[in-house]
DNA sequence: GCGATCACGTA
DNA sequence: GTACGTGATCGCG
């Protein structure tokens, strides 16, 4: 391989040469490791076939390009492909060389507080439940709960009764043994998933983890993680958001994180042009406050019912549920309401947001005709459950054709943002370091002769890499680790 | 060893 | 209600 290398070095630095290939960033990633340099533009095979949504094989590499070529200039993809996905497959080669830095030793200990208090959690559980048992079995578990103890089962899963955190949190009111394991659930997912499960990627010689970032896995056009996922290290417990403790820059650095700030509800904002949620963003409102003002307006009988945080709160839940597609019945159980009530909420905002509600019965029709939707660049998803005979299948459908332009065009945005930033740190010669994206934010690794440059202008090219009809906003945050950034 | 199932972490 | 990845168990082989 090494003489393979050094024979085709000129070819492979030749910057007016193409290179066609399928999974380029694990040859980028190779290569670079060797510190050879690829250059030229990438044509990607593989990620051709998940833009276009078209499957090709043909005999030889040439002709399947050509045909690639064909299929991105007819479905108005180019710009997508060849100045967003292609350029982004260097950034994530880029990345997953940076790795990012744990720091071992407060893992280890972690690990060891966390056996210990596992270990007491156990002893209790097995002295409430009368005998020694698999917690993690769902079987076993669901036969102390819902036959020894005879407490009612709540939920039905395809094989039995679901011992789930909704569930075990209604028993607890009738028995301590549901509090108990859903104590010993967290600590066990965060020892096995977080602790024990990131140090086990620690690389020897580089001290840091090095991830997989997936560019042809999601439907949406999300990135994915994997090996391991660090786009979903916890936050929402205290005792979870230890983990991101862990997580330090390079000696001397300091983390910067880049967070777009209610980025899938400017994008609806812009998708729909409604009046009231673009006018909120426009006055750069708190925009759950703000919705919840609309939807509960001071003189109506049913807002009086609830306090202001209640009202922020469901405000707050119809936001995201607009985004998923929501249902009466999935509002009602994500607030613990009859869905007649959610039925209420939905049609308040609906009166109020006239634009949002136009816009999705628009983009359901125009899934319905063409059989797929769209981002704001283009990209595409087809939704064949839109034609099933299955109205459960049909109805997920909407919702799909609902979420995927938003959450897809906020994918569009961040990537465009990755390519410029990283080719910004080339022409700057910057030795800071992307680390991390995960969704709506980036996380670098910075020197600290680079923070102010860094600052200002990751900023400016985050907010302004696609031009929306509202503002976009960036909100910069600095600190020694994940968890303490502000 | 492998896939299905359940549960649970994130945006 | 959208989008993911991982760990543990269990039953198949």
């Amino acid at each position: 391989i090494k003489e393979n290398i050094d024979k085709f070095q000129n070819i492979l630095a030749d910057e007016k040469i193409e290179k066609y290939g399928f999974n380029l960033k694990e040859k980028i990633v190779q290569l670079k490791m060797k510190n050879v340099e690829l250059k030229g533009n990438l044509f990607d095979i593989a990620i051709a076939r998940y833009v276009t949504g078209h499957n090709i094989f043909k005999k030889d590499i040439f002709s399947m390009v050509e045909e690639y070529r064909r299929i991105l200039k007819e479905n108005n993809q180019e710009y997508l492909f060849y100045k967003v996905e292609m350029p982004l497959t260097e950034v994530l080669a880029w990345m997953e060389i940076n790795g990012i830095r744990v720091d071992v030793e407060y893992l280890k200990n972690l690990s060891r507080q966390l056996s210990g208090e596992i270990k007491i959690l156990e002893d209790k559980i097995y002295k409430e439940a009368g005998e020694v048992f698999n917690i993690n079995s769902h079987q076993q578990l669901s036969k102390i709960l819902f036959e020894k103890m005879k407490l009612p089962p709540v939920k039905k899963t395809k094989t039995g009764f679901s011992t789930e955190n909704s569930v075990l949190e209604e028993l607890s009111k009738l028995h301590p043994l549901p509090k108990l394991i859903l104590q010993y659930r967290e600590l066990h997912k965060l020892k096995s998933t977080y602790v024990d499960g990131l140090l086990s990627y620690v690389n020897k010689e580089t001290g840091k983890i090095h991830p997989t970032f997936n560019q042809i896995i999601t439907a949406t056009g999300r990135l994915s993680c994997s090996n391991p996922n660090l786009q979903n290290i916890p936050i929402r417990t205290e005792k979870g958001s230890m983990i991101r403790k862990a997580f330090c820059p390079s000696d001397n650095n300091i983390f910067y994180s880049f967070d777009y700030s209610q980025i899938d509800l400017r994008i609806l904002a812009h998708l729909s042009e409604d009046e009231k949620l673009m006018e909120a963003f426009f006055n750069d409102k708190d925009i759950h406050t703000e919705t919840a003002q609309i939807i509960f307006p001071p003189d109506s009988l049913f807002s009086s019912g609830y306090t202001d945080k209640e009202k922020r709160r469901i405000a707050k839940t119809i936001n995201f549920g607009i985004i998923y597609g929501m249902s009466p019945y999935g509002l009602s159980k994500e607030l613990n309401i009859t869905p007649e009530e959610a039925k209420v909420f939905i049609n308040s905002y609906f009166e109020k947001f006239k634009g949002v509600k136009k816009y999705i019965e628009k983009i359901i029709k125009e899934a319905e005709k063409n059989g797929y939707v769209s981002t704001i660049l283009g990209r595409r998803r087809y939704i064949p459950e839109l034609k099933s005979e299955d109205k459960n299948q049909r109805e997920f459908g909407k919702r799909v054709a609902i979420n995927m332009p938003v959450q897809g065009s906020a994918a569009d945005m961040i990537k465009v943002a990755m390519n410029n930033i990283y080719e910004y740190f080339r022409k700057r010669k910057l030795k800071s370091k992307l680390v991390l994206q995960i969704h709506d934010e980036l996380l670098f690794d910075v020197y600290p002769e680079e923070e102010e440059e860094i600052r200002e202008n990751v900023k400016k090219l985050m907010e302004n890499a696609i031009k929306l009809k509202v503002p976009v906003k960036v909100e910069v945050k600095k600190g020694p680790n994940y968890l303490e950034l502000e």
